[in-house]
DNA sequence: CGTCGGGTTGAACCTAGTCAAAGATAGTGG
DNA sequence: CCACTATCTTTGACTAGGTTCAACCCGACG
């Protein structure tokens, strides 16, 4: 059960995921707090207070637009971070749940901010750990701007073997701890696309799927389905991006 | 010629922009920088320096993923800043150009990271003008992943709108400095339907175009149209959220 | 054993993309 | 100052990818 993987305290020295850079300082204080499936860790609106730092288990972020739709902003499985988002207004701008039991660290957020002062790597680890988020929703960005569902979906799998392999699981044969629908709001898709993506994929030969077992066969398919080529309004390979951001394509 | 707006350094006091922030405590010792239309600020790869917040002109910013699909992550315009997404790697993820003749202070990183050190005031504002960013890009994430066309059109000139108006210029007439192949690329559409989107809500009597003047005429409309309605996969106006998530439609 | 949430699949529809051509605009150099 | 060029914009016709609606299946759980 890979995605269930418990972090004990001790493995953030070694883990390069986003919250572990926040956490060693912290964690002799830290406290813990358990989650069940469907649990909401935070709703947005709430006050903000503190960062949770993913033990076990796996979250999802959303925010909700005034009119009612959903968007996933992210997954977060062990190593992640969460809460960033309430930093800005004092308040959570989006919900986090529970996608299965889960256990997250409890980091009070005027604890980092003292941290932070206190010393110099602190400071620049906290506002590491928050530029990297950026970097991160821009790919995202990338992905729902520019790639086609299939691409997409590619991209998805692809992210979640690396994280899967940075915690020390397989790279190929995961679970994926999200009905479809959530995959397909992360993704900007329907679930019924997200199936038939799927289906199409392993009716393709690149992976086997049974329900949320996910077994990655052909790698390199994935990884040119997901960006080397054929990407949406960029049909020329040799094209190169001039100082004003245009796609310029060179002649031969 | 509303874009063209420049600050003088006194404006940022009452500024309340994002870059606004963090420029009050270095205006005194922070230098300026000119670029002309085209003229390149910073790019991808590039190591990671300086801040810059805008004065005058506007600029776009951009990711380019590995195969050369382009995504504009952003305008920015008076009181804006640019580079945060600099900070977790040392190197800057996304290029800058400017879309018109423009003028920027430039803050050296370095100092950023003195004064916040310095001030828990100062660290409080670099960190909100981050976490300020992320919410911004999960509200794009939003528009991508479930708006329809006209939908992200409408928002996006709501947007621009309130954006000149915190500048003391009007929120109904303005010129959007950037081609449409730009603001397809923000919006992910193609610049086509961007062009057709304009024509169709001046048809339908929103607003008039002009080349790059906009004249916003009916904001209830456009409102309606941005979000209180219609949004793809949300078609019952009751709906709520539940503790997953999920959509859950209201009886009655 | 029936119900319920989640998943799959099909068919019809529609939004937005693609390709193409013609018009507008602005900048450049004679 | 005007002609020329490059870039940008608009519009049309056609296509394709993804959504919608609907039926059905499967496994878990009471």
């Amino acid at each position: 059960m890979p995605v269930g993987k418990r972090l004990r305290r001790d493995d953030f020295a070694e883990l390069a995921g986003p919250g572990a850079d926040v956490l060693p300082a912290h964690w002799r204080a830290c406290s813990r707090r358990s989650l069940v499936r469907g649990e909401s860790l935070c709703t947005a609106g709430e006050s903000f207070r503190t960062l949770h730092v993913v033990s076990s288990g796996a979250l999802k972020c959303f925010v909700v637009s005034p009119n009612g739709a959903v968007q996933v902003t992210g997954f977060q499985i062990a190593g992640d971070i969460v809460g960033l988002d309430g930093i800005g207004t004092g308040l959570h701008q989006s919900g986090t749940v529970a996608l299965l039991d889960a256990e997250v660290f409890v980091l009070p957020f005027v604890q980092c901010e003292l941290w932070s002062q206190a010393s110099a790597y602190g400071q620049h680890l906290l506002m590491r750990t928050m530029a990297v988020e950026t970097i991160r929703s821009q790919r995202h960005m990338l992905a729902l701007g520019t790639m086609r569902a299939d691409q997409r979906m590619a991209s998805f799998l692809l992210d979640f073997s690396r994280r899967y392999e940075r915690l020390g699981l397989s790279y190929s044969r995961f679970v994926l701890g999200m009905p479809r629908q959530d995959i397909g709001s992360y993704l900007g898709l329907t679930l019924e696309t997200v199936s038939r993506l799927l289906s199409r994929l392993q009716r393709e030969g690149m992976l086997q799927v049974q329900g949320r077992s996910i077994d990655l066969l052909d790698f390199p398919a994935l990884r040119r389905l997901s960006g080397e080529l054929t990407q949406r309004r960029c049909t020329a390979l040799d094209s190169i991006v001039d100082g004003m951001g245009r796609l310029a394509v060179s002649p031969r």
